[in-house]
DNA sequence: ACGTCAGGTTAATGACTGTTAACCTCACAG
DNA sequence: CTGTGAGGTTAACAGTCATTAACCTGACGT
């Protein structure tokens, strides 16, 4: 494989995040896990703000496409909301620091960056609301908007769980979304 | 209402938590915030990492200790789970802040604080499992534990989104979480 | 053969961190 | 009265932080 020391780099970075948060890591800590040291890390991003900001518009924008791209070739509104379930859970349980980052680090973006992942989140979670509501009538959009945040976090809860094998997880959180979105 | 300065500064260092995570807060901002400034607080804590100690103690006894009243209260299974359910509704809604840095900010403990709060998180988890195996006799106790912090998940997504009225979100939230623990 | 430049290095910087020390004030028990 | 202790204050501490500057290396197109 080609990682690049870029890609490397918001690799470990993403993992650090998630284990300490954005402020109880140091670009030291993020280098010395790379294999090189420090100041160097300036030499692919504008600064440790930036390696963040790159992380989630990457991770935002890859949910969003694939996303928006499964629902489009599913059949039937049911079917469409299986594979958004099911996508789901496959980047959640592949990349759990990933899905903790983006959830709970984007507040420490700036201004710019936080709009933007702001508008990737809000169109990930439409695509999700118009599937609902063409299987579910009676919810209006800011209901099914609140169902549909609340079934992440359900999905989103996986790094801090995970105790069965990554199968009969990923059974278990298809079958229970489905329910509570259906109910 | 007879709130002391001790407590005071809890609540304000825990919504402070839950915006900026603990390493993002100074004890400068937390004083700051309290109309006291700086070292002023360690005439009421050891020191920063005891604030968040206490905070996080606090709030898991409470969860166990309600949790644990209101199920036993409860004439059948099926009600205990309801009202576990309607509980930590209600807790989550009326205290998002608590339950952000209870999910979040655990990794940063010391050993001895992170081994009780562990603690008590894992016996409220109990209380649930008990509760919902003894309506699911197809789920193991793992798969229950799985499917038991799914649902925190599902829950404790309140801060997140919240767009809805609070007794609009507090029946959807329940029925969801409900029909995905017994799906 | 050679300049250039991407991608490293260490040293230095000023700002900010948690914590301690030394000092002030004032309510109030004796 | 008086002195004592709870709950504040500012100043000073050693460390750590993100960031910049100045320098080094080696691959590589011409």
């Amino acid at each position: 494989m080609t990682t690049t020391r870029r890609e490397q780099i918001l690799d470990t970075a993403a993992t650090l995040f998630a284990e300490r948060g954005f402020h109880g890591v140091s670009v030291h800590d993020i280098g010395s896990a790379c294999g090189i040291s420090g100041p160097a890390l300036y030499k692919h991003f504008a600064g440790k703000d930036d390696v963040l900001t790159q992380s989630l518009t990457s991770i935002s924008q890859r949910l969003l496409d694939e996303g928006r791209s499964r629902s489009r070739a599913a059949g039937s509104p049911d079917a469409a909301l299986g594979a958004l379930i099911a996508w789901h859970i496959e980047f959640a349980l592949s990349h759990p620091a990933l899905i903790v980052i983006q959830e709970r680090e984007w507040a420490n973006l700036r201004v710019e960056g936080r709009r933007e992942v702001r508008a990737l989140q809000l169109a990930y979670i439409d695509i999700w609301v118009d599937v609902l509501r063409r299987l579910r009538d009676d919810l209006d959009a800011a209901e099914a908007r609140a169902a549909v945040q609340a079934t992440f976090g359900l999905l989103n809860s996986t790094p801090h769980s995970a105790r069965i094998s990554a199968t009969a997880m990923q059974s278990r959180l298809w079958t229970m979304a489905r329910s509570a979105l259906l109910a």
